[in-house]
RNA sequence: GGCUGAAUGGCAGAGUGGCUAUGCACCGGAUUGCAAAUCCGUUUACCUCGGUUCGACUCCGGGUUCAGCCUCCA
């Protein structure tokens, strides 16, 4: 039975589903003018987790995500540039997928533009205006009223008088509530814009989200995630807009990944303390990222150090080494008791990190075996690679994931490494040790760790 | 100022009212030509002050420190 924390009750709540089998989860992407940082990575990585999790457990997921392709810092980069929008989003939806493929994130059943949902936003906004919940301004800004719909402040548990008492913004002459936010902005020179009843213009960021959330999912769904900074105001203004707009609950759990840190400060663009994903992709891998990352549990802050980062090579090298040498035997089946005790603990608000306990314990399980090639040994293999699978690890071979491996050393080939190993076995078959340790002292000057066992050599890196 | 959430061994990070997390590092042993990998074993903990309890790191209350949100942000 998955429980899961809901933000908007700030409890564990069993899940249920609105419709029995079935899963419909809303996760708000990335805003695409720069390259995807750590901090992105964390919310692709945990909420593929999720999305894993409940396909194993049986659920037919619906799995939306969407891309804002259009905002205010959008045109401003593009404008930096000198070059169109469109240029700037198509160049980094493209970066944002390689690196998705590299972490091994799923892609999501849709990924949803906003700039492809516009007709959808309008009509949204219409319904609330229709609905006394929204009002055009004179220069066809149209704003939510806020103080309209009495359930504001639920899921960030603030109330508007708090709010306003800690108003920071300087006030928008247009609004009639300085609490109020845009849906609709009018057009300005030089912008990108469509044309709506109230003028042309383009949507404000909040409405992008309700719009494409019903028409993927309906008015109502299961799961909506995002990260923890999107829970006010952005995820508190979608909920507004569609309950508003709708007449009932809009997402039934509330979901949000804790932040990637710095020095123990949240990195941001803003701060300009952020790694993006691809930088760090030259000296780790994506499964060791993706192994760092969900060592810690979801919503949990996590310290982003180099430190960590080897600490998880180290990790991951023993989960392979376990699996170096197994067999690939489906038909040997799997421990139905390994896979009990990780959903037991996955099915906790998704507990990574006990799962993982689940994972070292198998891995031990296999080393102690003098056969690795036996059946109990195949079956332990078949088990620690179905559940690393759900966590979206462990399904490369494990030679080449360890020989692979990013290096800062790359003056070395795998040509060059066997040469030297068959030079070094021969020294070794004369007991010239002398001349063996050279070589292998060599190697490790080079990142290269030689591991004699079972009369082979074998090498990895690392 | 308002609202959240944290504080666990050398590091990271789970968890529990009394019983081994796990990974890395360390130490001892096995194995190895020596290593590496692996196995066996050992050591190191629960911010602080009160309270509840036979017993609290775990529950309750105060305090301290840290982080996040209240403005764009995953």
């Amino acid at each position: 039975m998955l429980h899961i924390y809901n933000s908007l009750t700030r409890k564990k709540e069993l899940f249920t589903p609105q419709e029995a089998g079935k899963v419909g989860m809303y996760v708000c992407g990335i805003t695409v003018y720069d390259y995807c940082h750590i901090g992105h990575a964390r919310m692709f990585i945990v909420f593929d987790v999720l999305y894993r999790h409940l396909q194993a457990l049986g659920f037919n997921v619906n799995y939306v995500r969407n891309i804002t392709d259009v905002d205010d810092k959008i045109i401003a980069r593009a404008a930096e540039n000198n070059e169109s929008v469109e240029q700037l989003t198509g160049r980094y939806i493209e970066a944002m997928l390689e690196d998705e493929t590299a972490l091994n994130v799923l892609r999501p059943s849709h990924e949803p533009r906003a700039t492809a949902a516009i007709d959808d936003m309008i009509q949204l906004i219409q319904q609330l205006i229709d609905k006394g919940f929204a009002y055009a301004a004179d220069n066809g800004d149209v704003f939510y009223s806020v103080s309209k719909f009495e359930h504001y402040g639920e899921l960030s548990g603030r109330k508007l008088a708090d709010m306003r008492a800690g108003e920071r913004v300087a006030v928008d002459t247009n609004k009639e509530d300085p609490m109020d936010f845009v849906l609709w902005k009018s057009v300005k020179p030089g912008e990108p814009s469509w044309p709506s009843p109230w003028g042309d213009g383009r949507p404000g960021w909040h409405i992008e989200c309700s719009a494409m959330a019903k028409s993927h999912l309906g008015e109502q769904f299961d799961i909506h995630g995002g990260g923890m900074d999107l829970q006010f105001p952005h995820h508190e203004n979608e909920k507004a807009q569609s309950e508003a707009a709708h007449g009932h609950t809009f997402a039934h759990y509330w979901m949000h990944n804790g932040f990637v840190r710095v020095d123990e400060e949240k990195m941001s663009k803003s701060l300009g303390n952020f790694f993006t994903v691809r930088e760090v992709l030259k000296l780790y891998s994506g499964e060791e990222l993706r192994f760092f990352i969900i060592n810690s549990h979801y919503r949990s802050a996590l310290n982003y150090s180099t430190a960590q980062l080897d600490a998880a090579r180290a990790a991951v090298q023993r989960l392979y080494t376990a699996l170096r040498g197994t067999r690939d035997d489906a038909a040997l089946g799997i421990d139905q008791t390994f896979i009990d005790r990780f959903e037991q603990s996955m099915n906790d608000d998704l507990n990574t990190a006990e799962a993982f306990a689940v994972l070292f314990d198998l891995a031990t399980e296999i080393n102690r075996l003098d056969d690795v090639e036996s059946d109990q040994a195949t079956v332990f293999a078949n088990t620690l690679r179905a559940l690393g699978g759900r966590l979206g690890l462990l399904q490369d071979d494990p030679e080449t994931a360890l020989q692979g491996l990013p290096s800062d050393d790359d003056s070395i080939d795998a040509a060059a490494i066997d040469a030297l190993i068959a030079e070094r076995d021969a020294a070794r078959a004369e007991k010239n040790w002398q001349r063996s340790d050279e070589i292998r002292d060599q190697l490790t000057q080079a990142g290269i760790t030689l591991e004699d066992s079972g009369g082979k050599t074998t090498w990895r890196r690392g």
